[in-house]
DNA sequence: CAACTCGTGGCAACCGTTTGCCGGACGGCG
DNA sequence: CGCCGTCCGGCAAACGGTTGCCACGAGTTG
């Protein structure tokens, strides 16, 4: 007659409990899961049976404790309601359990303090790190490598693995639409100074530009919202221009928006082109034109390449990544004519008529 | 002349080391971070400065084992690109940090199997859980539920503490406004069978035209998508009707862009409503009229309940917390116009101009 | 038949905290 | 002066796994 003390049934059975029914020690129990092949295969399988009837499953807490295996990785994107972010996210997390590991997503609420601490409280959690559009400086970024295996996505930070869409080429496609379409003077609208994307297609476009003759501006900076395109709008309207280029499709749909307000007829009036392709610039009015990124791609290829480099102890990707760009033309882009920028004294004339987005 | 060896630098300095360089024993470090009083002010004050030289920073997988306190709570979100959830994880997010808790945004990608996997994974880690939009079984969200102090969003499961937004009320209105628009009879287009709010909704809707004398007819199901939307827009097409609620603002919306391709005038030969006015409803063509859920709100409440529930260790939502909802009028609904539904027959003839959409 | 190898299982240390319990010092009080 | 309560620090046992090392038996080999 045993009269072994049952374990608290309140508790989830450990190794202990399955060894003990099983005749053997915890510490093969323990082997029979994470060393398959190191126990004999009759008793691995004995083993198996019992703990699927004790209902046993191997606590991932005692198990990194040790090993440091955590099977956790984090994304940290820049603000969790942008929905730049939710198709990396989606891209993220299937490569992730592809892997076998899960995404810890973390937002850092376009503030860089909150990303420093949320970053502190999730670096001890994870073995890797994925830093989606960072607002943080370059060598916080580098003290946050050194600590745990890291891969930069939409950003390039020297000597340390990034993902990036072809910035370069997508807006020279973006620039010869427009030439095409016979404008000959571009305006960039600018998003937040701290952005090295911004920076990034800043450059871009001049540099296209001036090899296809054609000449640029650029307004700015705006906050990479819809808001900061209403306030791009405003400022355009003091600097009118045939055709615009957004630094992203959020600040073109907002622009579009405060410019069709303004009594602009879009896109006759100013061609607009975003960047991105994010949800809604399918559904938005007219149509947005804009230099599609790959985006569940870039979040895929990301954590691949975190994945990779963690198994090899060393950095895999030693020159950006650069995922190509797309241009994807809608009916935000049309023709120059010739007759120039009416609404811009117009608006005057036609403020008190009804607002064409609903809402005041 | 002391000899311990030093410990690798290598690796994190745990309390021993600080015990060490204070004089001290470990536990007196760890109770001078875990229990402040309980050690002399002066010793801890020691403690504290020579642990911050030393850059000591508690390991948070150490102190889990065994207590237990993760200080994780889980996010279920049935679809990570559903910009419904943006602002429900914004809000969530904030809840948790401000109670000192950090959130771990779990997607399910709309599959029971990959939520049932990704819950176990997760169950284990965290303290916490909310369930936003489950497409589990009542049985299996309680079995989760048994695990862990749980929260359920966007769906009432008995005995459960509940979060939604308040339906009836929200239909009711939008039911409301139909009618004074002159509206007869009404058209449900309907969202995934499984979907607990689906049901809600469609209940709501009669119970309101019933009282108010309306008639309502029900299309559907069709996916929680802009593509079912478009697929609705079909059906509509065959079976007209001067206004029609969608299941939610995705559906509303892929089905304004298929109604507009078919050649309809929206919102004149019919008036849409949606529901939630999730990112994108104020800026598609026309502006949608939607039953907007106070979608931060239900985020942070739902943590907030959370977390109530964990500090008294009972539940304390009783009954379903109803956030009330609000209808936002935009530019989809309108007055009924006389002429019947002339864009059903109209559409064959104008099937061949430019899809106003901009995507073939 | 001895020596060696291989397969298999057990022992015990370890990961870095937390915490119950004990005991010494000290002060107040009868 | 002795007793008691309080304050504070230390000891050691958890928490639940993993893993280096050893032991033992069977099979192989010279």
């Amino acid at each position: 007659m045993e009269e072994k003390p049952a374990r608290q049934a309140r508790t989830q059975p450990t190794i202990y409990d399955v060894a003990l029914a099983c005749g053997v020690a915890p510490s093969t129990v323990s082997r029979a899961f994470s060393r398959p092949g190191r126990v004999n295969a009759e008793t691995a399988e004995r083993i198996r049976t019992v703990a699927a009837e004790l209902g046993y499953r191997t606590n991932p807490l005692a198990r990194a404790l040790p090993t440091g295996k955590t099977d956790l990785l984090a994304l940290v994107i820049a603000d969790a309601t942008n929905p730049f972010f939710f198709e990396i996210i989606r891209g993220a997390e299937e490569a992730a359990s592809e892997g076998g590991y899960t995404m810890l997503v973390v937002d850092a609420q376009e503030s860089v303090e909150a990303e420093r601490q949320a970053l502190n409280r999730t670096l001890p959690l994870v073995e890797g790190l994925v830093l989606a559009t960072s607002r943080m400086s370059d060598s916080a970024i580098r003290v946050a490598a050194k600590q745990r295996p890291t891969v930069v996505l939409n950003r390039v930070v020297t000597d340390l693995p990034s993902v990036v869409t072809d910035n370069p080429r997508g807006m020279r496609r973006a620039v010869e639409h427009l030439a095409e379409l016979g404008h000959t003077t571009l305006t960039y609208v600018a998003g937040p100074e701290a952005s090295w994307v911004d920076g990034m297609r800043w450059r871009s476009m001049r540099e296209a530009a001036f090899e296809l003759d054609i000449k640029v501006r650029r307004l700015g900076p705006f906050a990479p919202t819809l808001a900061g395109g209403l306030a791009a709008a405003e400022k355009l309207r003091q600097q009118p221009s045939s055709a615009a280029i957004a630094y992203n499709d959020l600040v073109a749909i907002g622009m579009m928006r405060g410019l069709a307000r303004m009594g602009a007829r879009l896109p006759e009036d100013v061609s607009v082109v975003g960047f991105d392709n994010i949800f809604g610039s399918d559904f938005c009015t007219p149509p947005l034109t804009t230099v599609a990124a790959p985006l569940r791609r870039l979040g895929s290829f990301a954590v691949r390449a975190l994945l990779d480099q963690m198994a090899t102890r060393a950095p895999v990707l030693v020159r950006p990544a650069l995922l190509p760009a797309q241009l994807v033309v809608r009916g935000s882009t049309t023709r120059k004519v010739r007759r120039s920028s009416a609404w811009v004294s117009a608006s005057r004339a036609t403020a008190g008529r009804t607002d064409p987005s609903g809402t005041a």
